[in-house]
DNA sequence: TGATACTATATCATACCGATATATTGCAAG
DNA sequence: CTTGCAATATATCGGTATGATATAGTATCA
């Protein structure tokens, strides 16, 4: 059971991070498969120092608030190892496009095509951001295959919904040409 | 902005609904870019009562809870079209699987391929799911385009996954060699 | 000089999930 | 023939997570 704790935790064993840079690497390496957010990060982390799973070293910065270091415990590695036995949860997604889509009835063909071209310009923004990220640094065999799997499956998405956008845009073509009917 | 709630309304545009009808109406056809739990369909449904946007009959049935079947009114539908003109929020999602294979590296080969072998299966069921959904009712030009959005994506992962376990699965076969190159 | 962005931690209301409670019917396997 | 499981039906609660906001100094660019 993967929560923000327990991916955390799994975060330090790659080396030292304070809060902060754990979000940073949520956004830039995760993003696509996993959100956390400060609200979940910083009492997650508290968690972890209170059972013993990681330590925290405040460096005093001048002119800054403490940047609290965290490092995994020998028990936060046992821990994190353990976890990784647990048999896994099943995906889950949020698409509110989607959603907007099994609605299509009831927009016109402006709305239809306005959200369908602004989802297929996010989808090739996110396989761009995968492309940066993967550039930037070199990458652990793990990465590479999350990296390509989050782009092949953009790069599916774009593919059909570009190939298929009809099934919702010729009704909605069709009841919006009355208007037209009557001129000819 | 897609929440429950609003998804509630927009299910009751298609026809009046108790809350356990509704909650099967997101498993069947919302599952796979939508979940929504009993612990958030009955306060949605009680709060879109206070606010007016739906109204709420009891049925009373003998030797079982009454059935509480929910219909829109005018409000209501306005209040949907409304949301309906919203600006998107991204897409998000979370995949418990991706998250184990960003710590591959600490897995045996048997995790892996095991790991592996269940998602595919996963995926396949999912895209079962999907078919039998589609085969059973007759599918309004929205359903049917999200239906076939959620088949190409698992298709995509199901290629993607085959045709690129070997990134994770060969570095784990090699840690795991050495005890045969004694023999060799 | 002012605006914006970045570093850095923290909290709070709201939302949501998963488990559990309660109660009845009906079917199937042992 | 009864025991257990699945389905119908509503409801609550603890715990987890989000998104917005607060605070506060540095840096950069116009």
């Amino acid at each position: 059971m993967f929560d923000v704790k327990t991916l955390c935790l799994g975060i330090l064993t790659m080396g030292d991070a304070s809060g902060y840079e754990i979000k940073k690497i949520f956004e830039e390496r995760f993003s696509h498969f996993f959100a956390a957010s400060f609200g979940s990060i910083y009492p997650a982390l508290n968690k972890l120092t209170q059972e013993g799973l990681v330590t925290c070293a405040a460096q005093a910065q001048s002119k800054r608030p403490d940047k609290k270091v965290y490092s995994i415990t020998p028990a936060g590695k046992i821990a994190f190892m353990d976890t990784l036995n647990q048999p896994l949860a099943p995906d889950r997604h949020r698409s509110e496009f989607l959603a907007l889509m099994m609605f299509s009835h009831l927009l016109t063909l402006r709305q239809l095509s306005d959200a369908i071209d602004g989802k297929i310009a996010e989808y090739r923004r996110e396989i761009d951001a995968i492309s940066d990220c993967e550039n930037e640094r070199p990458c652990s065999p793990g990465e590479e295959f999350v990296a390509g799997f989050g782009k092949a499956i953009y790069e599916a998405a774009i593919r059909y919904v570009e190939d298929h956008r009809h099934i919702v845009e010729g009704p909605a073509l069709l009841s919006a040409a009355p208007e037209k009917d009557l001129t000819s």
